[in-house]
DNA sequence: TTGAAAGCGATACCAG
DNA sequence: CTGGTATCGCTTTCAA
């Protein structure tokens, strides 16, 4: 049809207008700047040829690149898909694209990524988490690239952070399950090793329970990639405990359903013989039955709060301030006060 | 109030080094080439000024982006984010980076998305569906970029796709019900107006209900967005009819989830009173309870295979043959043959 | 209002 | 093995 081999440019274009290519990129950067009648030669070619600049080489040449990086642990939990596409679309509105990386809760495959971001020149990265070598947020500081960190609230004043607290939230979830009569209470979490967020809600349940004299039993702890099925075994594996939990708090919400649905299979009751709390607050644990107490996570308030912080530090040179966004323990049929019925389960 | 510092970048360290920049470059990309002694004083200062060379340029001197695209309607349904994740370890092993964008189910935004990717000169596109308009792919042809429809088979052979079938397999799910002995089954499907493979999933249940000459009944039929909470009432409102359907095929595991707790919610025994066939097999149907039966999507197959295509195509100039993924329906415990004793359910 | 030309930062070809 | 330099496509002064 048109152009088989070479590609249509600015100067082509330029040379079939019989203007300059400076024209060219003016009539569709500025338009106004050029007279009525050039312009409408220029854009008839534009449609004509089909003509879509080559935007690495405007970003190059205008030394701006219009791209935000996002790490994330994993897509597949939907609280982070929530939480990119709220960070998405404010963006968009913005004008810079999203480059989304999965660093698969890897710290390896985050310092490739770390990388490779840098070698694209984003104007800003939003970290999942603050644990990580110290080397890569000098590289980025190095870089002058503005970052946040966020679903962690970041220990250093020198590493901005845009979160919710962990240790409150986790805290508010177990003091409340206290507070019902639960003495015995299991905790489900992710692998504190690999992913500070759980590591900060297993340190909170632990003091908690510290707090109110309350013996850590190791064997009411499971730590799990958050997969259901795992938790699912690791709920039946508690629940089996020669005195269970009569409450569990699941550090997750995935793991609660797991949790959930174990019970249902072995026919414990929820509420009645455990007390189950999650944690994200999730559609689906609304909707499950019993629907799940869960600690609400502000998501797509924290996404939007970290891409307008990119944006305005990209624009102007200043830094970004941290914030400390508020979670809510949202009460439901999942939790329910101890009943003080020795071994009388079933 | 630019200029705030300059930058390392392979001239500054050519000149530190005493060299040219192009023993710099070569430094970096074929270590091999240069000697020793001169290789190890560059990466020293390299190492030294923590130099990450401008991938842009790098891509622009050498004509490639090392980039592909990939555009999907949501990344909330965790069986996109499985789908994602298999591309993107795919593409990160190749090489490319890329591009996940989000154009949330409208026509208007996936179009400026593939401008956008345009632009930036991606190496190859993953589309999501194959009902887009024909300029988009015109577009796409013009600047030889590579691209795959991914979860529908397009019609058109000049459009190349790598999917299952949409169409078989709604139909194996509606058929399995009709062997079971339903006829009144009812289908809570995507909104087949903005969604291709909804729209597909309805039409073959049609068809296979003309096909066994029951009649097509529209008050059985629920077209709604993919959140739990809008499947939930749809399964309520379906199940509240006079004649209520003995089965329910759901277009989709997220909705197959809302009708089984909405059913919980009404105590309509499931697979007693309803059977229900899910679509996807995600994780958390087979934990449920009872586990749903469901079709299974290769997701992480078809992810792949779209991405090995696509890397194929960029390095040679072959174009990329279709496939077909074969689906597999899984019967679990939420299907059972329908009871012949009429209204004596609960 | 328009044009000429200098970059932007790396690559890669061709000489030496 | 190394250096000089044209080049990629566009933006952006600076003059005209």
């Amino acid at each position: 049809m048109k152009k088989p081999e070479k590609s249509v440019n600015v100067r082509s274009l330029a040379k079939k207008a019989g203007v300059s290519v400076a024209t060219v990129s003016r009539a569709l950067r500025q338009p106004d700047t050029v007279a009525p009648h050039t312009r409408e030669k220029i854009l008839r070619l534009v449609e004509k040829y089909r003509f879509v600049p080559d935007g690495r080489a405007a970003n190059f040449s205008s030394q701006r690149t219009g791209l935000v990086g996002l790490i994330v642990p994993t897509i597949s939990n939907s609280i982070y898909a929530e939480f990119t596409e709220a960070i998405q679309s404010r963006l968009q509105a913005a004008g810079p694209s999203l480059l989304i990386v999965n660093a698969n809760y890897s710290a390896e495959i985050e310092r490739d990524i770390i990388r490779k971001l840098i070698e694209s020149r984003v104007e800003g990265v939003i970290l999942t988490g603050y644990r990580r070598d110290a080397s890569l947020y000098q590289l980025l500081e190095h870089y002058r690239i503005p970052f946040v960190v966020t679903w962690a609230i970041s220990p250093k004043r020198s590493i901005p952070s845009i979160s919710f607290d962990n240790h409150a939230a986790a805290a508010e979830a177990t003091e409340m399950l206290i507070k019902l009569g639960h003495r015995r209470i299991g905790l489900i979490c992710g692998v504190a090793a690999i992913n500070d967020r759980a590591s900060m809600r297993l340190e909170a349940y632990q003091s908690v329970l510290e707090k109110h004299r309350i013996t850590f039993d190791e064997t009411l702890v499971s730590q799990q990639p958050f997969e259901i099925e795992a938790a699912a075994e690791a709920a039946t594996r508690l629940m089996s405990n020669p005195k269970p939990p009569t409450a569990l708090f699941c550090a997750n919400d995935i793991q609660a359903l797991g949790a959930l649905f174990a019970c249902q299979r072995m026919k414990i009751r929820v509420p009645e013989d455990v007390s189950i709390i999650g944690f994200d607050d999730l559609p689906i644990v609304r909707t499950a039955n019993p629907a799940l107490s869960s600690v609400h996570v502000p998501a797509r308030q924290m996404g939007n709060a970290a891409a307008d912080a990119l944006i305005a530090a990209a624009r102007q040179q200043t830094p970004i301030k941290s914030q400390i966004i508020p979670t809510e323990l949202i009460m439901r049929a999942s939790t329910a006060p101890l009943k003080h019925s020795k071994g009388t389960r079933r």
